[in-house]
DNA sequence: TATTATTTACCGAACGTTCGGTATATGTCA
DNA sequence: TGACATATACCGAACGTTCGGTAAATAATA
């Protein structure tokens, strides 16, 4: 087998760059092109599916990565504080401190029949799951919980959304700090 | 002077709706243009500068909607919570809701020397200088006023990002609510 | 008639996609 | 081991379409 250019790994963090500052319309072949250093025939022989496979692959990796590395800690030992905690922490590192904006925001726009939506929908769908499933270990009730979640995913696109506009990081670092107490409520 | 084929008001509402549904790379000419039922020649009558052209006067529409209806309030007469309160009304049907989403999040994509990212920069600024105002009411150093600030405007962005994806408009309602405790404290 | 809004027709460039072909690795059988 | 078929990774060039934008002509107001 020849040897690859650009390996998986780094191909894909480099089309999720460009998917995340450019968004789905905007990221256009010839930008990916010139930030993977692949020719346009090449990316179509690795996404057989053209850009929308390059976009779904780039949202499932995300996605995964956002289960292993910022999910799970919720499910791990310690008090739940501590693992919002943890979570907080690996939240940072996922967003670069708030200068790498979010998938499910850049790639939410466009039209409603557009393929990936369905997609982004789901990943912030089981990701409010996620985090209900931490805020009812403080004892309320289902309701509540889910709406904590979702107060908390709205807290980190907002931050992410101010940051990316004003260039102020600010927001985003106070929200990750005040996450347990968002989620759990007052005791931490 | 010859009929317009559609009145300067509506032309922008339609414009404002097909950049806040599609950002700036996603709003082609077509759509515009199918969305306006003007021919591109005559989208490029009535902006000579094209579609950049077209963005900024949205923008500056939407900026100075924002600074009657929403901003002014804050200056009115009243306590500092039922002015929040008002405020929180017009960025209701502003927002229609949480169905629209903000100019501020969709034309903030794209490369950073993007011409129009400094409009939207400029506006989200002032915004947060007018909301910082309000909040040094509460008697609050100007430093914890301009973070009550920026903290009511990520909320604002924060839900509309997750009404727009997994379209739930929960979050923004409650968000409008608690917007007098966002800005001043505890105190109502 | 002078001015203005709109149209048709068109432009070069870029779009996402596909094709034909080259070079490099692996698998296999003599 | 050598020879050859196969599969993989890549590229240059082109596909038809759509992009943003323009020039000339028509229609309608003043």
């Amino acid at each position: 087998m020849p040897i690859t250019k650009v390996n998986e790994e780094e191909l894909l963090d480099r089309l999720t760059d460009v998917f995340r500052t450019y968004g789905y319309d905007g990221a256009s072949l010839s930008k990916i092109s010139e930030a993977t250093g692949l020719q346009r025939a090449s990316l179509y022989h690795r996404f057989p599916g053209g850009k929308e496979d390059m976009a779904k692959v780039v949202l499932e990796r995300a996605g995964q990565w956002l289960f292993n590395r910022v999910l799970a800690p919720l499910s791990g030992p310690g008090t739940p504080a501590q693992r919002i905690r943890n979570m907080a922490n690996e939240l940072h590192s996922f967003y670069a401190g708030g200068q790498n904006c979010c998938l499910l925001d850049s790639l939410s726009f466009g039209s409603d029949d557009n393929a990936i939506r369905q997609h982004v929908q789901q990943g912030m769908s089981a990701w409010v799951n996620e985090l209900a499933k931490v805020a009812q270990e403080g004892r309320v009730s289902a309701k509540k919980a889910r709406q904590k979640a979702q107060d908390a995913i709205s807290q980190i696109q907002g931050t992410l959304v101010v940051a990316r506009v004003i260039k102020d990081y600010g927001p985003f670092e106070r929200m990750l700090a005040e996450l347990p107490t968002t989620l759990l409520g007052k005791q931490a």
